[in-house]
DNA sequence: TATTTTTGATAAGAAATACTTATGATAAAC
DNA sequence: GTTTATCATAAGTATTTCTTATCAAAAATA
């Protein structure tokens, strides 16, 4: 198509094939073949010259149609080489999602500023099936997962808190002893925190026969109500105490905690990128 | 292209070349070529499935639009092969097209009612300049033109008249003899017509210093006005007399005449169809 | 946990395709 | 009438694509 592009504008088979880089018999040839594999004849043939049949100007037209799209592939595929990554879908977990996407997003809008950003918050689960399936680029929550196909990179620790009403303040924190006969609070199924809790407070299976909760903002607010004591990842609790009034206890000894980290394909060929990515947010995030 | 758009249609390098009708090997080897050419990876592979790369997904989009373009050409072609000429561009001179022109639309009407006609009415050379470089299919003129490349067909021969004032009705019929001393009118150049009726005529070159006119009416109307005498074809009698009084005199012997047919391009690939065309209108210009 | 199955990649040789050089044919130009 | 310009043809070569056979790895199964 190229070859008959080139012999349509110059007119002459022999510097057609000059400007193509082949031989005058090739380009012959291949127009022939070309009207052979189409049934009709392109060009109408005179002595010295030739002029396009009615169907070969309609091929033309397509050939220049298909040829630019080419074309258009060949620059695609340069920006897409040259290009560190323009758009990124990230994900993140709804017990990290509000306290940690603020400063997610404005370190990322100050070190990539070209950066279009957009961000998908759900449980782990649906976050690592939208890796794999390359709805998603990256995604921030808890690790371990242990998934081999992905990369997983650690950017902090971070301790829980007890969260338990005000009328407590003064009386002792409870040793995991007791831990079985608190009235823990939890959040619904499905949530990795709820899980990472729930190893820590290993409650009595006859006793937690309450409503879960769907955040850790009810989780406190619930605490409020004096319905029962909870726990609240540290990064959770200046955003969540700020219009309740419960209280805060740190633990002093096997104080449980959460790894938080950011994930993404091995095999993604912008694993690079991500990298420096999640270098830039973890560098970010010890502050 | 189309190998890849398979795949990307199957998720699967198995089942894809099965349908392209190619070993999986192949399938393989032609994805993995792409992909060094365009130096971009199309496919992120993993251990039994693979996902498009986000350069990938543009790439299929812009393959899904350039196969749709070249089956179009398929389409085309076929409807090429198969189709009886839809479109007509015929040319015809000025001294026949006000007379004939009615009558060849309603033939080629009656016979080839999905035939798209495009007139063009010009002076012979233009017409053959435009049948040479294929801005016309065929054209009605007066023969011979002794061109090689063109197929020529007599449709049929035509007297040429003497046109004379009024006043000389009962005179007698002029003889060759004295055809140098009388006042021609004549078509300005360019026109066949002219050159036919000069080789009849062969005025006194000193003679004739009059302006020619620009078309058999304006002639007449001159014969009218007593500036002189000329020549029309028969066929130009009906429409040229009906608003004049003039006289009109057949020769006996030696009558002028000119042949009318139609002519187009021995290398045009429809050149059967205009054969036919041809002989539809040569039958109706009998009568 | 070991075995089988599934799946895509690799290797080597065969088939098909495109190209090159040399030559021919034809008509236009001189 | 000779030369020139132009495209077509022919034969052989180079390149590309394909095939079969085999491999490697991971997932599914026993």
């Amino acid at each position: 198509m190229r070859y008959f592009a080139t012999l349509c504008r110059l007119g002459h088979f022999g510097h057609a094939a000059d400007i193509s880089a082949i031989s005058q018999p090739a380009l012959s040839m291949q127009i022939k073949k070309l009207e052979e594999e189409l049934g009709t004849p392109l060009i109408e043939r005179s002595a010295k010259s030739f002029i396009l049949t009615r169907f070969g100007h309609e091929f033309l037209t397509q050939c220049h149609k298909i040829l630019g799209d080419v074309d258009t592939i060949e620059l695609m595929a340069r920006a897409a080489q040259h290009q560190e990554i323009a758009a990124l879908n990230l994900g993140i977990i709804p017990t990290i999602a509000p306290y940690l996407l603020p400063q997610v997003l404005t370190t990322l809008a100050h070190h990539h500023p070209e950066l279009d950003i957009k961000v998908r918050e759900s449980q782990t689960t649906n976050l690592v099936k939208d890796i794999h399936d390359g709805t998603l680029d990256i995604a921030v929550l808890a690790l371990p997962l242990g998934d081999q196909h992905l990369e997983e990179t650690l950017m902090f620790q971070e301790d829980f808190v007890l969260v338990r009403p005000v009328h407590a303040k003064n009386m002792p924190i409870p040793a995991p002893s007791s831990f079985a006969k608190l009235p823990w609070l939890l959040l619904e199924e499905g949530h990795c925190f709820r899980d990472q809790a729930l190893a820590f407070c290993q409650p009595d299976v006859n006793e937690r026969r309450r409503h879960d909760a769907s955040s850790l903002s009810t989780l406190v607010q619930m605490v409020q109500a004096d319905l029962g004591i909870t726990l609240i990842p540290e990064m959770a609790i200046d955003l969540e105490t700020r219009s309740t009034t419960v209280d805060i206890v740190r633990f002093d000894t096997d104080t449980p905690k959460r790894d938080i980290g950011v994930i993404w394909r091995k095999s993604s060929p912008l694993a690079h990128s991500f990298a420096k990515i999640t270098e830039t947010l973890s560098t970010a995030m010890q502050r």
